[in-house]
RNA sequence: GGAGGGGUACCCAAGUGGCCAAAGGGAGCAGACUGUAAAUCUGCCGGCUCUACGCCUUCGAAGGUUCGAAUCCUUCCCCCUCCA
């Protein structure tokens, strides 16, 4: 396990880990990381864990995921100020099918999958509580991050959400007893989850397990990862194609092109050096490499370099594109206004925020720029290119 | 159960009878500058449409007072602090 620490270490995926010493000691390990099941799609934020998971199994490593299909119905207070809402358990099941689809992408066969419902839905309450409780102790879990800043916050905790912790400690010790897992691994957040999770081990079987946690990503100006205009930066491709994709890598800010090189590609470190090392404007062949393998990992090569090939006709050649987004609108044959043209191709939420686009001249047809909201555009065959901004573009045809 | 404080738009936060669709900041979108970057500057920023300063919805909820309420009154709900 000696190398796999080292090359956690040295592509910044390290943030705490406990007695790494005697984890580098062990030949192979079994460890886990878990997923709650909150949204239809895991999004670039789980990628860090997901890319410790991959790394893992190529080092001689045993990957297991874990769905959190009990837990989510208890909410993980970590991180957050306000409980979520509750989900209901359909909802549950339904993001949890949509979730798993992504890791057959990222791990190979075999690789083991677990959905902690599966246990957790059993437990009986006084069992629980004579079993486990007399390992927990309220003063300590008080001094964990996750409890202690919503109380001084002044934000309301619920009994629900504080039992989050004991289950999750539970989950540990039962992947340890069921698959020899030895270690968890997750963000930083979790840290304190993670501990209770390898104390109670300790206690109750006298096991030794380990933790590891990464730092929370952020990107150099501060801003949390993996959030656009249009929300989350989603890894399932029906939620977030994979021109987009590809698109959000290549927006990486400068400062950050060689920490997300080591992170979310697999690139030697040596190359990873070579590329950020360039200055100026070369540095945008850095990020296009980035974007092309970080879009090859999750949604293969083909689609990344057709990704690839779209940008460069678009962006470079200010061509239009056959691989940037079609939309027919056949109101075009007889023509239509230009601002519902816009909503009806999707750059804008509504006719008003059509208009508000083209008054701030952020809209251009075949890249010439439109003032008049209203006027009419026609086109019997054919297609033309749409773009709102410097950035969003789409192709309409009549039909 | 008692006493006090509070609930304003995506988030933070002003506003205590008309000039309030509601200051300011952040986020977001667009423009300029650039390199599809950052920083900076500018514009937009509740929603909708026939763009008219027109209509609709909003200041925890429901009622009421008033020509007129986010602002006053009543009841209710929720949160926080201290006491029991």
């Amino acid at each position: 396990m000696k190398e796999f620490l080292q090359v956690m270490t040295e592509r910044g995926y390290l943030h705490q880990c406990t007695d790494a010493e005697r984890l580098g000691a062990l030949k192979s390990v079994t460890a886990y990381v878990g997923y709650d099941c909150t949204a239809p799609s895991l999004h670039v934020g789980s990628l860090v864990s997901i890319m410790m998971l991959r790394w893992l199994q190529k080092l001689g490593g045993k990957p297991i995921v874990l769905m959190g299909g009990g837990t989510t119905k208890v909410g993980d207070p970590s991180g957050k100020d306000k409980s979520r809402q509750m989900l209901t358990a359909d909802d549950i099941a339904r993001n949890m099918a949509s979730i798993r689809t992504v890791f057959a992408k990222f791990l190979s066969e075999p690789f083991t999958m677990v959905n902690n419902a599966d246990w957790l839905d059993k437990l009986n309450y006084i069992d629980f509580l004579r079993d486990f409780g007399p390992h927990f102790t309220i003063n300590r879990m008080m001094t964990f991050d996750s409890v202690k800043l919503r109380l001084d916050r002044e934000q309301p905790l619920t009994f629900l959400e504080f039992n989050y912790m004991i289950l999750q400690a539970y989950d540990f010790l039962e992947l340890a007893r069921r698959e020899g897992c030895a270690l968890q691994m997750g963000g930083s957040d979790q840290w304190g989850n993670i501990v209770n999770g390898i104390e109670l081990g300790r206690k109750v079987d006298q096991r030794e397990l380990f933790g590891l946690t990464t730092a929370l990503i952020t990107t150099a100006s501060g801003g949390k990862m993996g959030k656009t205009a249009e929300g989350a930066v989603w890894l399932n491709a029906d939620q977030y194609p994979p021109y987009d994709y590809w698109q959000y890598w290549r927006n990486t800010e400068d400062a950050d092109v060689e920490r997300f090189l080591k992170l979310f590609t697999e690139l030697p470190l040596t190359e990873v050096a070579r590329l950020a090392g360039l200055k100026g404007a070369e540095i945008n062949e850095a990020k296009k490499v980035l974007a092309t393998e970080a879009t090859a990992l999750l949604h293969g090569r083909a689609e990344a370099e057709k990704a690839a090939a779209t940008a460069q006709q678009t962006f470079e050649q200010g061509a239009t594109a056959e691989g940037l987004p079609t939309v027919v609108v056949p109101e075009l044959k007889d023509g239509i206004a230009l601002f519902a043209l816009l909503t009806k191709a999707g750059l804008a939420e509504s006719n008003s925020k059509g208009r508000e686009l083209v008054r701030g001249k952020g809209v251009k047809v075949d890249d010439v720029v439109k003032t008049d909201e209203k006027e009419a555009i026609t086109l019997a065959a054919g297609q033309l290119k749409l773009s709102a901004g410097k950035k969003r573009h789409v192709i309409v045809k009549p039909a």
